[in-house]
RNA sequence: UGGGAGAUCGUUCAACGGCAGGACAACGGACUCUGACUCCGUGAAUCGAGGUUCAAAUCCUCGUCUCCCAGCCA
């Protein structure tokens, strides 16, 4: 990881974090990562999850988990809780500071009465295509609502009726008085309080009124005390409303927002309000998909935390608009996996080979290593016997220049046991494939290189077809055909790769592998990294998920 | 079009008036019982035009391009 063997993460946050410290300014830091539950969280908010978290560890603050539930349409328990799932599983923890912007919801309705004693509120009785007329557009100034000078008795009735349930939804608003000149439109006496009756997943029928963002995340901050509120580009405009309402109600120490660049990956799609429709259309399998951006997916899939960790240290935090590559993700991933993945044998496209002068009952166990890079792993048994498979690919007919594997004549080590000779085909007689392979090994060759001093290049993979267990193999792609599918203007379900996921049946995996438990990763040898499904395996039918394949250089020369 | 923000290798992040650097990607090679890993090497950038300065990616001026804002979403 990045914060154990390098120095600590740096980007302009952190400047003006340590700006802030050696000015005085604040005593201790204080961030919160802020969701709204209506949805799963994505490797975007990851990045933010990090960035939140991570700085408070990094200066001996807090991060508080606040659910920024102001809306309820579309909120709801379970994304509540995945969203808690999600970020323990990153890695992070609020410990006792899981706070609800809707706890908050009787001192916010005070805040607004105290704006409307102050004059810089007003209830307006104009409907939502009103509204829109009177602000004017981005070149034109609004207007002002014919109820902007309400007397304040009268605004407080009101608006204490608007709580009562009174009115119908959306026949009056609350209002900050501000300016409807303004060239920023939100200062435009923005929406304050609303009129919605949908339910709340919490609180029920309990309030009729809910508070806007603008009004609510930022007192949300001042109550929890945040000094530093970070969120992305987008709301760089909402930070002169930010600091208008906390100015007008907050005294002593004010939280500041910062904003960054929000994440955008290569290949992905990182909207929330995408990855719904990929969801609601059945576009994928669900939040959890192994192929969704969403941190539920991606552990399914069987990327590490670390790697997830790793990955937004190293993408840093800036201000310029980006489309990272997934490459580098896909790099975190091999780089931590690697180092600790144990690997085992399995194939795909399975290919019969019969080693003809191999005894027919002999079995031998063949210590394998773990790691071959780690031995203080250990070994596992691996079985080996007359009848093997082999990747079906592993073996051409009329093989190219520098293929290094099978071909008639040709010799080839098997990992970890005998180099094997070609000697003859069988073919299906219809349809002229190649449906088993007849060799002969070279008994001196176990663990050892051939005594006449003959070169064997190539070494493939293989397990013993009476001890192999019988699998089932998904291959994951790209969710996507295009880089940018955020960016494209075609109707973005056509966008989708076809190819996405490939589910093999009838795979076959060394028989260690019986043991494998539900999220267990391994590296198959030559092939790529791999995770027990943690839903759908059992030990009668073992499910692997591809979470990336090996780096492939014959694949460019086979090109 | 008003306002806000941003432009540095293919991508991403740095360089805070003093030799434009790292990572990923790409390419070449070495090693190899994983065509993996590792190692070595190569190519590759300051949006443009002026100005200030001994010295500019950095400061100034004028342009250009990109992103965000006209929800009773966040």
């Amino acid at each position: 990881m990045t914060e154990q063997d390098g120095a600590p993460q740096s980007d302009f946050i952190r400047e003006i974090i340590e700006n802030d410290l050696k000015t005085g300014k604040h005593g201790g830091i204080a961030t919160r990562f802020p969701p709204e539950p209506n949805g799963y969280l994505h490797i975007g908010h990851a990045k933010s999850v990090c960035l939140n978290f991570g700085i408070a560890a990094q200066y001996n603050g807090t991060c508080n988990l606040r659910m920024d539930d102001t809306d309820p349409a579309g909120e709801s328990l379970e994304f509540v809780e995945s969203i808690q799932n999600d970020i323990r599983w990153l890695g992070f923890d609020w410990e006792d500071r899981l706070f609800f912007a809707s706890d908050y919801f009787e001192q916010l309705y005070q805040f607004a009465v105290t704006l409307i004693k102050k004059g810089k509120a007003y209830v307006c009785d104009l409907n939502a295509d009103e509204i829109r007329t009177y602000r004017g557009t981005l070149t034109e100034p609004g207007k002002n609502s014919p109820h902007r000078d309400r007397p304040v008795e009268e605004n407080i009735d009101l608006f204490a009726r608007m709580r009562a349930g009174e009115f119908e939804d959306g026949t009056h608003v609350l209002r900050a008085k501000i300016d409807m000149a303004s060239p920023n439109i939100t200062l435009r006496d923005p929406v304050v309080y609303r009129i919605k009756r949908s339910g709340h997943y919490r609180i029920g029928d309990g309030w009729v009124i809910y508070p806007m963002y603008d009004f609510a995340h930022c007192l949300s901050d001042s109550i929890e005390k945040i000094t530093h509120s970070i969120c992305t580009l987008e709301f760089e405009n909402n930070r002169p409303l930010y600091d208008w309402f906390v100015n007008e109600l907050i005294e002593g120490p004010r939280p500041r927002q910062i904003e960054f660049a929000r994440l955008n990956l290569s290949y992905t799609m990182l909207s929330k309000r995408r990855l719904i429709e990929l969801v609601e259309g059945r576009l994928v399998g669900g939040w959890d998909d192994p192929r969704m951006p969403t941190v539920a997916g991606m552990r399914r899939r069987g990327y590490t935390p670390e790697a997830i960790r790793e990955f937004c240290a190293r993408i840093g935090v800036a201000k310029n608009d980006n489309l990272v590559d997934i490459a580098l993700l896909e790099h975190c991933v091999r780089d931590d996996l690697n180092e600790r993945a144990p690997r085992a044998m399995a194939v795909l496209r399975p290919l019969k080979v019969i080693i003809d002068n191999y005894p027919e009952e002999q079995v031998e166990e063949i210590d394998c290593p773990i790691h071959p890079q780690k031995p203080e792993m250990g070994t596992r048994k691996v079985p080996f016997s007359r009848i093997i498979y082999i990747e079906n690919d592993d073996f051409m007919e009329n093989p190219p220049k520098k293929y290094k594997r099978l071909g008639p004549g040709r010799e080839v080590r098997l990992r970890n046991s005998y180099v094997i000779r070609l000697d003859s085909t069988k073919k299906n007689e219809s349809t002229g494939e190649v449906m088993e392979l007849h060799c002969t090994y070279d008994p001196d060759t176990r663990n050892a290189a051939p005594s006449d001093g003959r070169k064997v290049e190539g070494v493939i993979h293989w397990v013993s077809a009476e001890h192999a267990i019988p699998a089932t193999v998904r291959l994951y792609d790209r969710l996507f055909k295009v880089a940018d599918p955020a960016g494209a203007d075609a109707e973005f379900a056509t966008l989708l790769n076809p190819e996405s996921l490939e589910t093999i049946h009838g795979c076959y995996v060394e028989s260690s592998l019986a043991s494998a438990q539900p999220e267990d990763r391994y590296q198959f040898e030559r092939l790529g990294y791999f995770c027990a499904d943690r839903k759908d395996t059992s030990p009668a039918r073992p499910v692997f998920n591809r979470i990336v394949s090996l780096r492939d250089s014959w694949a460019k020369i086979a090109k």
